[in-house]
DNA sequence: AAGTGGTCTAGACCACGTC
DNA sequence: ACGTGGTCTAGACCACTTC
């Protein structure tokens, strides 16, 4: 282990040597590996090496521990594939999954909107617009952080339809005869706040996705603009071009 | 800054502190903020806390440092618009933006392929493909690497086009007279392995874009299966529904 | 030579899980 | 009581940049 594969990275050496037992087999799948001070004892380094090389086998998606139990290699990750088309949404995916969702709204507000929203949304000097936080769970699980942006105007007294919230599309359908369809899409990647660290109950260094949408009317006026956290290690974006939906 | 946001995190706390001052404006963008050494004896923290902050001020985009220099503020970061779209290609809007771009062939093999592409390409038992390799460049920076693999009956010979490559659609276009369509399309977000880190020149912490997808032909028959991984922090996705390019 | 960030050692205390 | 991972301190050496 003494030789260099960067410069003075010796925690870098451990890594890919830990990635190889596990491809190898010689770390087993949902086993748990050495401890942190037997490795260190191992490869003759500190334990802050050690778990320089653990933390990024962990970000890699190899490894997971649990405090006070030990280190585990990971079991192949079931994604949850996020669909991304004009008309649809995402709990149609789901349930060809056998997945089970729910959506939890966590706060809702009647404001004004920001310099970017009311450009987004094409909105005038006095329009206000509600402000919705939502919290999706897959498999009781929370997965994603919706924030979702309407013009009071479309939706005018929004809020008396809040009561047992299951679905926004479902009061937009339901309530208002709306069927959004999707004009533009982007996906970023970064890493949680302290917010999503706290809603989606992820360490500070996995990846979290970031999409920006926004939804019109067969008019053409925008209904929603919304933003989401989503997840990065759980989750994967998936288009279909030849599905016609 | 001694009471605790999380149990045992004041790097934590010290990572939303030093956002607010950059958001604030008194931590100014493009300029040097303090050292490690002072930072540490500012909060009365070890620097090995500091360092966490940092780091992961770094991983968030707001900061980034040079050895034997210091640590600066982020600039307002310009992504690189990726377009998902069944036709048309990164090219076409990378020219809109005044990018230039360039592609470099690292490698190519006709081999055998694994069980995975020989699925994904519909191949017989017998059949061979090709296995590129090509580093993007976005204004001389590395951008994206991928990895393209092609059924060696629909493109016979291809290494004879391979010299002085400039770009594999042209090949395709200009030498068999094929447009391929994307069939479908998959993101998910990772970290770099050593390959990435050496090929596209960035830390081991920062996030990678891992993309798949496969181009078919008119008949339908897959061309192209490719895997590209792509820099997240200078990226980003983008689906334009309206365009019906 | 002095200052900076990058890496590593040695050792400590804590929270948590198992026994 | 003990072992585990999570956090932090104190101090060291290195590579790099600036002077």
């Amino acid at each position: 282990m003494k030789e260099k594969i960067l410069e003075n990275e010796q925690y870098m050496q451990i890594t890919e040597y830990i990635i190889e037992k596990i491809e190898d087999g010689e770390f087993k799948r949902g086993k748990q590996i050495l401890s942190e001070h037997k490795l260190s004892k191992m490869f003759e380094v500190n334990r802050y090496t050690v778990r320089k090389a653990i933390e990024r086998l962990k970000k890699l998606g190899y490894l997971y521990s649990l405090q006070g139990k030990g280190c585990y290699v990971s079991e192949k990750s079931t994604f949850i594939d996020y669909p991304v088309r004009s008309r649809g949404n995402f709990s149609d995916n789901l349930s060809k999954l056998g997945k089970e969702y729910n959506n939890k709204l966590l706060s809702w507000e009647l404001a004004d909107p920001s310099h970017k929203e009311k450009k987004k949304l094409e909105l005038e000097d006095d329009d206000q617009v509600y402000k919705l936080t939502i919290l999706r769970y897959v498999d009781d699980e929370p997965i994603a952080v919706y924030m979702t942006v309407l013009p009071e105007k479309l939706v005018p007294n929004l809020e008396v339809h809040l009561e047992n919230f299951t679905s926004l599309h479902k009061i937009l359908k339901e309530e208002y005869e709306y069927y959004p369809t999707c004009k533009n899409y982007s996906i970023e990647t970064t890493f949680p706040m302290l917010k999503d660290i706290l809603r989606l109950n992820i360490p500070a260094d996995f990846p979290l996705f970031i999409t920006n949408t926004i939804n019109i009317l067969n008019s053409g006026d925008p209904i929603e603009y919304t933003i989401v956290r989503i997840r990065g290690d759980r989750c994967k974006f998936y288009m279909d071009f030849t599905d016609k939906s």
